[in-house]
DNA sequence: GTCTATACGGTGATAGAC
DNA sequence: GTCTATCACCGTATAGAC
């Protein structure tokens, strides 16, 4: 049950951020009670915390290491990075968890707080090895990390402009140009 | 009265996004009481219609045409533009309005949208011009108007993420990056 | 584990006095 | 233009029965 009603609160609140999901909302969806919610999670930054870091960890269990992967490249790496973002926007057009809580940090309890750098800091240091796993010839490895943050950003300012244009096809031609400026890997480039 | 009740939403908002802002708040600041509110902007959402119009206004005043400018390089034109990002994020730490208003667009009231798209546009095509004064060589007269939709979206991207993380000086190391990369023209650079 | 009942404040909005 | 008064919700949270 923890977790369905962990899903019904991600459903929404990726749609319409932390003030955005309640209690009633949640319970309506899983069919109990608003009240008996508080069973599972004692207050609503609990169950964020909560929500944050399953966010988190289930998106790295399904990356995994990029030092054990049968991918050929690090663009193919990357491709499969970015096509985890592509999903999360062609799925009823939902923003990434983090990125619209990041924008609603000050809303925020401040026990989330932490679960919202742990997860950012979890795909800067995912990319950076996935940059470093070839020996990426395109970033110089001293800049490594920093060419990590940059993509996770520039990733993150691709969904919210796609979804707040409703045009998610969008992500694609802004991804795009990240490519063909350098930003980004070509696809399936060999090293 | 309008334009001191726009200044007081938009701080907020700024801050807390839509459902973060409320008449209440906003009467506090300026010293009257809720319903007042009331007679200047009938309901929530024509208020904040105003308000994104105004932000939008207000940048595109403040930006100035690109083909009127002292500038003499793209690089400087679009150095100009970051600085109003950071610009923003530095004072107070605020996130640009349609950046947040954008991850919650199934929040606002649908008359806001096209608002929202309007500052969009509005953006990619002065960056666009931006791109195309100096006969720009690092971007290809072809993909002006989606490198400037990019850089528009990356920059966004930089605020969330600086933001979310209580890191603003975050923002000028991902810049720096999207400039290594390629994806923005180095500071000065003529041409 | 889930329910009902309830507390208590926040929310946008309206009516009508001044 | 601004006020008071009021409305009909919605929000999280708690107590206690089942």
């Amino acid at each position: 049950m923890k977790d369905r009603i962990l899903n019904a609160a991600q459903e929404i609140a990726q749609r319409k951020g932390y003030d955005g999901f309640s209690f009633r909302d949640i319970a309506a969806a899983v069919g109990i009670k608003p009240a008996s919610i508080h069973y599972h999670f004692p207050s609503k930054g609990e169950l964020t915390v909560a929500l944050v870091a399953r966010y988190t960890d289930r998106l790295m269990a399904s990356l995994g290491e990029p030092t054990a992967t049968a991918m050929k490249t690090t663009g193919d790496l990357i491709d499969r990075y970015i096509a985890r973002f592509r999903g999360t926007l062609e799925h009823d057009g939902r923003m990434c968890l983090v990125g619209i809580f990041a924008t609603e940090i000050d809303t925020l309890p401040a026990e989330v707080h932490e679960e919202i750098e742990r997860f950012v800091l979890a795909n800067i240091e995912w990319l950076t090895s996935a940059l470093r796993q070839y020996g990426s010839r395109w970033a110089r490895a001293s800049h490594q990390t920093d060419r990590a943050r940059a993509i996770f950003s520039a990733l993150e300012g691709a969904m919210l402009v796609a979804r707040g244009t409703h045009n998610i096809s969008a992500f694609d031609t802004i991804v795009s140009s990240y490519r063909s400026a350098g930003l980004l890997p070509a696809q399936g480039k060999p090293n």
